[in-house]
DNA sequence: AATGAATGAGGTTTCATTCAT
DNA sequence: TATGAATGAAACCTCATTCAT
């Protein structure tokens, strides 16, 4: 579309902080746009309003700004994850709001999902580089832990669960879903960002959940054949 | 005195066929590697032994390689799904198949996974460009309406099933485990890639399935929050 | 000075032997104008009439194209350097034509001298990674041997010569006489590059060494050492 | 709450004539180093612990600043260098200890070689434009000459002597062999910085020059003069 | 069918320098 | 006297693509 806005009138901020900002910013959206190879230094310039050589004098590379931007996201999400409170809850309806929590959280951070998979698509290579965010996890991971083990003493879940596979499959239920979104929706002929379909797709991910927490017994034994 | 053989050229082949099969494998493995951004048309070259020249006289452009090599994913995709015989089978040792099947491919098919991944950072531009493919869901989608029916007749299976949900249950429980599984098995501390711990998500994620499947009542009912 | 020649009329070869010459020719003269530091891969295209591409295609980089252009001076030092026929002449006369030789070798080459400068400046950073050249100077030294010893054997030179002082010494009288030239005319108001100037450099060099080696007896020995 | 202490002024000197030696001390340094072209501002003030500004400030560019540094070591050279007492040595005496001072000073300034060698890489163009230093050189030559005079009124040195020949014999003898000391360890594969090999170089130089001067008639005269 | 040579446009990065306070 | 913020110009280098044969 690419309304012609005009050069940006290249506000001088004089405000070191404001500057870092608007350049985190818009390299955000340009990585999210893009991803690392297609990111572009000189539109981040552009959109910041600042010259290319203050990116690079406050962040040094191309490389180490997309490492904060992905820092930054993943500080966000520790900071806005709050499932502390659900740890108190009765274990079914605690981890029914985690589910539907964990998706919502998802929705609404399309960015976070596209940064995860660009980092994928590059072997976490910068993920691995960084020196934060590791623990984050550890949060969600407990919360479940403790909802299940309620749930057990209760006799509400069964007893067999994996807690990082519980995790994943709830994380797994709701990331494909979104982050496949483009592929899936022209495939499917169906527009899978509409509303509706968001809503009915939470309420699905959290039946199967439970559904899968709150069977009796596990059904007849594992599966045998290897590969 | 310089034997008079000509300009002798390295390695003329003469074989179109052979060429372009060569140049589609290693446009294959770059494209899947780096992503299209990050793909390089001279390692393309190098690694099928052709000059740059000829990919362009074959494909075109850089983005045209890369639809083929998408187109071509597809297409072995669409060859290599034999679902067909499995609806036959009583329905839920069908669906038990059926889940580890698309588990078992998704493992197998690497690529595909990271291409899905790639066109996805890409909004699916090439994919919708692309005039093949569509259909080969359908093949998946039928089988699991199939199998689903059966098992709602013989009231094994729950009766208020999105088939589509399903089909994104299924494969989302896979695809998430696999796609992210640099960041994954570094933020979780565990290698994911690991032969037993594949196993073991396998078996989970059948069971998952089975369970929402087999689950008598749907649960008590709608979610109301929404976001 | 820069004559507006207007631009180089982008002359296509089609002849990449000659394109490479062009291009090395024109680094040649950019780095012996500027060092390497000062030199620039711009001024190197625009003189050799290519694109800065092809100069990247073909050399990889500014300091990889340094590096050859040193290499080809030493190669060109060496191709030039035929001392081996004055092995054979009377010591004194064949060590005069060695002297002089060497001293008309240096002033023809005033490039040789500037690269051995800049590599200097560089510590050798680029000579010592060179596979190359290090061979030549052993024909130099032999040859100085050589007559060295005859003319020990026929009592014309004294004793107490090492080859290898010689041979710095040779060097240092010319050399320094011509590296330094530009601070040197201005230091003491003369304008060493004046023909009458050089050749009566020449002579006086010739003369101190000469001297030197027909000293009979060697100075009333060592000197205490002043640290 | 913030502790009103106004904007805390990282490391304010408020001493000029300190900063300025800084400054002048980095730049020293850092040209000495990586030469003028490869001389960076920013790590000059870096090193000095001031802004660029301040650089700029004092000085103006960085031309001028490393004109400063070549100022300040010429001026030093001048400083430093005594050579009025040996006036009156016995004449022999005299110019070894002369031509032994000018080696151990060569040895124990390596900053000044290398600037020198910097500024003719540079065509001598800022030594030229500098309204310093050019009287210096003349106190070395007046003690040649005098010494010059009197070994010759004594019959101890010949009579064809050109003074500035034979100060440029001189420096040169020492001189090439330190500033070329890198390429020519490398080339002759010998540590020409070690100890023993420096004191055997100026004995060797110290003999040359003696056994020329001392040297009774000049040998047979003209050269036929090549080229 | 295939090539070796060459390019245009634009990529990331560097660096001397200036602005506003 | 001194600063932190910011810049313009140009540096080196890359990469998809085309030309002439």
């Amino acid at each position: 579309m690419e309304l012609s806005v005009g050069p940006q009138p290249a506000k001088i901020t004089r405000n070191p902080q404001a500057s870092r900002a608007r350049i985190l910013e818009a390299a955000r959206i340009e990585f999210v746009s893009h991803g690392l190879s297609g990111g572009r230094v000189d539109r981040i310039a552009e959109k910041s309003g600042v010259t290319k050589n203050l990116i690079y004098h406050y962040f040094g590379s191309k490389d180490a700004l997309y490492l904060q931007v992905l820092e930054r996201i993943y500080a966000d999400l520790r900071e806005h994850q709050q499932d502390h409170d659900l740890r108190d809850l009765p274990p079914v309806e605690g981890m029914k709001r985690l589910v539907s929590n964990t998706f919502d959280h998802f929705v609404a951070t399309p960015d976070l999902i596209r940064l995860m998979s660009i980092e994928n698509i590059h072997y976490a290579q910068h993920l691995k580089r960084s020196g934060a965010t590791k623990s984050m996890y550890e949060g969600l991971l407990d919360t479940i832990r403790i909802l299940l083990k309620r749930g057990q003493d209760e006799r509400a879940f069964r007893t067999d669960v994996d807690a990082v596979d519980l995790y994943l499959s709830i994380s797994g239920l709701a990331y494909f879903f979104l982050s496949n979104q483009h592929t899936l929706s022209w495939l499917l002929d169906r527009d899978l960002a509409a509303r509706q379909r968001v809503l009915k797709r939470r309420a699905h991910v959290v039946e199967m959940v439970l559904a899968y927490l709150t069977q009796s017994a596990p059904s007849e034994a594992a599966f045998a054949e290897a590969e």
